[in-house]
DNA sequence: TTGAAAGCGCTAACAC
DNA sequence: GTGTTAGCGCTTTCAA
């Protein structure tokens, strides 16, 4: 195997070309005054010789990197990806990349990403982290520096240029609204304690409730730790043993729901025949069996508007004011449901 | 919100601590002979003002860049992600940052990130991505240039360094033997048509019958178009449908097994206990109820093994000849499986 | 329309 | 131990 000896340079290119590195830099740049032919002999030139453009050195002199720090929780969690691609796929398209990092909700790893994306002079942060104090100041820095910060599912607890949200009552809305129709004004429900979004979500079903002069009754919500599969196994356990045969659960998250399905597995209840199942998420929400009814949140889509608005501010069209977008989230009915005639 | 004027620079914190750049930089950097009382008085002058490394300078001069690129098909298949995982934890344990990029199995999407690869003078090169000709060609133009590329997982059509790939042989004479010893001598497999890797698995079922001196009936083999969840629901529909009741079903993808057992569902065929079904790849298998019985290919491993070999060859420790390393599969006993007293 | 030359922020000889 | 200085490869005045 050869290996090249020497990295080719735009001399090298202005060399063959006979003209000066100046000329060449036009003519590879597309910019300023450069002859027709002239600019066609440096593209031969360039391509002759294997020209790879050194965007280090033109980082150096432009002071501009076209690079977009992401920063996400956990990278095996498609929830995320999805997001990432979106940014991602926007992003290119407007000749930008994007450097992806996750922290694993670790400070230090936090840290290490800022360290980073200083270092490499990145354009723009956009983060769908929960908060943490390393974040917070971190980002207040990064604002002082003049770049732009879009929270894109992630806390609004620190500084931003923009924040994206899910209209998370509104899709519970939905949620309450269908299970109401369908028969199930009765449905439990299991949120997560001294989570703000469980809390939002929950005002969806408040909210439905106060429109038709309805009181929800309390003891048909479960509060549990935290969004795993295992507190959403162990409360429909218990609510199970207990013999209350709920005859509809609504999980505020997908994880959740699985545990429920592995409860209902374990106590001989048949989804949807026995019981109804909605979540929240749709992550894997389609490929289970059966595959369950929910709440979907456009998390691509939200990657590339996060990526148009910190682009849109990167290029300077930037507004003073911090703008708060909320996506409308979608409600996809599949087989996890059924329509319940005696409606108790 | 007030904005930092000007970049700090190395000048500037030299001039702060009163030496000059050459002392600031070995301070900075921990090379070179330095004063202990000169380095911590740096130190303070950085920290003072708020001074950010400016790599991209560094870059320039040192011409290394510490930076790795992964390429995978699809960022929202948690399969390669956690490849990514495996290489980011190592790389960024030694001082590597990896950028990831996917090409959604598009070649004009292959030719861009090899541009930004090259222009970004990227050290090395890992790749998960099946077989296609401008991956090819652009893995032959960077060994070219000296710069290492590694296989994870991906083709083994094209020049590379070193390779990595998983010993599927190994992995599914163990679930046949399991099959076999849980009393499903006569399993059905669904393989994919025209992969090499399906035919890899597949001689790993055709060692374990060679070995019993058996031989395998190929009315049980079901060869499908691709690895979808569709190819696997309509396989097992038709032979459901045929009443052949197979007592066990052995997939070479796990979206395949998904799509058994919708068609299970459908016919009303109960798994474990009418059916068993053991899969591959281990992506979400352990969250699906019946949770699935697999072979597990260990991904993360992969990905540090992979970043371990090209920090290798970056670092110059490099050996003449290219390896090929096989990584065990395991295999792991779920639901989805019974054991059959009847041996039918 | 083209070229000469300065300089982006850093490192690494080399001199002191 | 520390300072001086010449570039790394590119863009961008400014002058021709």
């Amino acid at each position: 195997m050869k290996i090249d000896k020497k990295n080719i340079t735009l001399k090298d290119v202005a060399l063959r070309a006979g003209v000066s590195v100046a000329t060449a830099s036009r003519s590879l740049g597309n910019y300023g005054y450069v002859d027709k032919e002239t600019k066609k002999k440096v593209l031969k030139a360039a391509k002759d010789l294997n020209y790879h453009f050194n965007s280090i050195a033109k980082g150096l002199r432009t002071k501009r990197t076209h690079t977009i720090g992401f920063l996400l929780p956990d990278i095996t969690n498609p929830f995320y990806t999805r997001i990432a691609k979106g940014i991602q796929d926007y992003a290119y398209e407007k000749g930008y990349s994007v450097v992806i990092a996750y922290d694993d909700s670790m400070s230090n790893k936090t840290i290490k990403f800022f360290e980073m994306f200083f270092q490499d002079r990145m354009e723009g942060l956009i983060f769908s982290t929960p908060y943490n104090e390393v974040l917070e100041e971190m980002c207040r820095n990064t604002l002082k520096k003049g770049i732009p910060v879009v929270s894109c599912y992630g806390t609004k607890k620190v500084r931003f240029s923009d924040l994206i949200q899910s209209d998370a009552i509104g899709g519970c809305y939905k949620a309450t609204k269908f299970l109401f129709d369908s028969g199930f004004p009765n449905f439990f429900v299991i949120k997560v304690k001294d989570s703000s979004i469980s809390q939002r979500r929950f005002e969806g079903i408040e909210k439905f409730y106060e429109e038709i002069g309805k009181k929800l009754n309390k003891d048909f919500v479960l509060e549990v730790k935290d969004y795993s599969d295992r507190c959403g196994y162990e409360a429909a356990k218990e609510v199970f043993i207990l013999g209350k045969k709920p005859t509809a659960i609504f999980c505020f998250g997908e994880q959740l729901a699985i545990g429920v399905m592995r409860a209902a597995k374990d106590c001989n209840i048949s989804i949807p025949d026995e019981l109804s199942l909605v979540s929240v998420d749709d992550v894997i929400a389609s490929q289970l069996t059966p595959s369950i009814t929910s709440v979907s949140l456009p998390v691509y889509h939200a990657g590339q508007v996060a990526a148009n608005l910190i682009i849109e501010r990167i290029e300077g069209k930037k507004r003073i004011k911090s703008r708060e977008i909320y996506l409308e989230e979608r409600f996809i009915i599949r087989e996890s449901t059924s329509y319940n005639r005696l409606g108790n």
